[in-house]
DNA sequence: ACTATAATAGAGACCGGTCTCAATACCAAA
DNA sequence: TTTGGTATTGAGACCGGTCTCTATTATAGT
């Protein structure tokens, strides 16, 4: 009879108040710790609460100042390392100022994307990181903003959207990745990615709606056509949303007879599947296939031959969008900042130059 | 002069009633979707609302209602795959019963894990997903309950704690991979985890807080035993929480004269750590040194040799908590239920019989 | 001692919903 | 037309905090 499975109603401040024989006002502010109580008062109000047990209720306080203390956040998958180490880089950051977060995933679909905006907004949460799932359906980041919510993009622009942005430059670092194979002699270049789009072959940079994606495809076709690759497009492949897709997509591309001679893969989960494909189909990386990726997943130094990739700083992206988030709720009103993070080169043994040099 | 950067005070019921020129209740009524309701007032009202572009406020909702539509999960670490995909599993099972999740890592500290459980029953959580960082503290989890607040334990139990569990039967699953290494004449088998010790040697099984390593490591000894194999508990190595004191630890155990000639390792990071301290040692992977993993992590297939892995089903265990808790929620009040999940062994590449066989 | 000023206490409105309850409107049956 | 019963409506309390505003008390200054 002690009482277990009991469920009691947890205690107020007008429970409290009540205790320790004082108004409800004076023991909220002892509680809250705001205006001004005598050192008698608090001392009673504190002590009653402990013997109450007293917990503030969290949802009743944001009500009533209209601040919840909570970010909410948007990303397209938590299964992707980028995004597990960025939401980390975020929370780290927000729990630094004393917020904490709400996650929710969008699938990379625009419609359960649009959902959580709503059910965020209506949670109040007192500002939103996003990595949108499309540039072009934006009216929802839009109206969070005009609600007079801050909002953050992660890794992903939107352009229009003049809103804080923590991304990095996705076509030098494309670029640059391009250029390492071009340097090394390779001219039939593939480039992977996972963006929905209809036809898994590329047309025009309209096709694509993901920010990250189109600049990255930029910076590759820049450098293709830089150093006088022909048809730098035709070796594209959009759409290696998961595994069986990517597989097909990859085992199509290096099945052809004019296969490419190195692929960059767009994330490490693509890259991954390269991995599988090449072994499946008997092609020594880097000697008859090399390989570049996105995304210094850990697995990508240990296997044989390590991978070389473009480095992404992750976890600092999450943790920029988060300071700079929790900036804007503090009341600084200035200027959009586009905060740009290096990313890395790592140079490791997947590429080499292409077998039977000169042939194409 | 387009009420840009307005952030107008969202529209309330209050509004909407007055703009249809209803009572705040009716206006509610409609909204809401309860009580009875004229269809005439109720164009009226849904029309104003659509005007004004009313948005329900979540938290008034809450605080009226009780419920929140939300439920509260605290997981170790976001990065690790394995609850990646647990966090996944539970969200998509939230999500099919219209709940949204609030995620806070623990970092594996019980200090934050405390701080965690607070800020969630703050927030009036529906009910609560906890991954506890040790199977001793448990108090908090314990008022959780005791205010009411429905909890489900993922992954690991916490022996006198009454509630529901969805979990594998980690020492079964230990002892199989470790008879597996047993059978092909291993005699001096390591166990690598990485849980909090004072020590990174091992003592006894108190001296271990997380359930699941506790179990693991007592499959593993049992194996052993049975097998009669001489003072196994020797190559047994805690505290292996990241990659440089994981490396160390290893490179450590691999370096003694006597070292062992196969390693268990507890999850796909330490595999990783393995994987890296092997090639960095010169020794190969079987013939030299032959490895069974826990968490069927994506590259664990991929490399060569592929490893062998004991596959958790971490998404189906992540997706039963939810299923479970929501059920709680809805006022089943049956017994604690223990929902257990079965392992697979999955043979690859990464064992063999040891080199100089009979030798110790 | 006697005001001027500051510190503290209490009452009650407010946030934006839900929900109870009494009052009114509407309908068919008698 | 009167009656009984149901459908609809509006007023207002409530959830649990914050916060403003007034009343009271304490402290200080001259």
């Amino acid at each position: 009879m002690h009482e277990r499975f009991a469920a009691k109603r947890p205690a107020t401040v007008a429970d409290v108040a009540a205790a320790a024989n004082v108004s409800k006002a004076a023991a909220a502010r002892a509680l809250g710790g705001y205006g001004s109580v005598s050192s008698a008062v608090k001392l009673k109000v504190l002590e009653a609460a402990r013997r109450l047990d007293y917990r503030p209720n969290e949802l009743a306080r944001t009500m009533a100042t209209g601040r919840s203390g909570t970010i909410g956040v948007i990303i397209g998958d938590i299964e992707n390392p980028f995004f597990g180490s960025a939401v980390r880089g975020l929370s780290d950051c927000a729990a630094q100022s004393g917020f904490d977060v709400i996650l929710s995933n969008s699938d990379e679909t625009i419609a359960t994307e649009r959902a959580a905006v709503a059910v965020l907004l209506a949670k109040r949460v007192d500002g939103l990181i996003v990595a949108p799932a499309t540039m072009h359906d934006k009216a929802h980041l839009e109206d969070a903003r005009a609600q007079g919510c801050p909002l953050v993009l992660l890794d992903r622009e939107a352009p229009g959207l003049l809103v804080d942005v923590a991304i990095v430059n996705n076509q030098e670092a494309a670029r640059d990745a391009t250029q390492l194979l071009i340097l090394a002699d390779h001219r039939r270049i593939a480039y992977v990615t996972a963006t929905a789009a209809a036809d898994v072959s590329y047309e025009s940079p309209e096709q694509i709606a993901l920010a990250t994606v189109r600049s990255r495809i930029t910076g590759f076709l820049e450098a293709s056509t830089l150093a006088g690759l022909p048809e730098p497009g035709r070796y594209i492949r959009l759409g290696a949303n998961n595994t069986a897709t990517a597989q097909a997509i990859i085992a199509d591309l290096l099945s052809a007879p004019d296969r490419p001679t190195a692929i960059v893969a767009s994330d490490s989960k693509i890259a991954l599947e390269v991995f599988r494909a090449a072994k499946g189909l008997g092609l020594a990386i880097p000697r008859q296939l090399s390989l570049v990726a996105f995304d210094d997943a850990d697995w990508t130094s240990v296997v044989s031959p390590a991978v070389t990739v473009v480095a992404q700083p992750s976890y600092q992206l999450g943790f920029e969008a988060a300071r700079m988030l929790i900036e804007r709720i503090g009341g600084t009103r200035t200027e959009p900042r586009r905060c740009i993070l290096a990313t890395t080169l790592i140079k490791r043994e997947s590429t080499a130059s292409p077998p039977m040099r000169g042939d194409f």
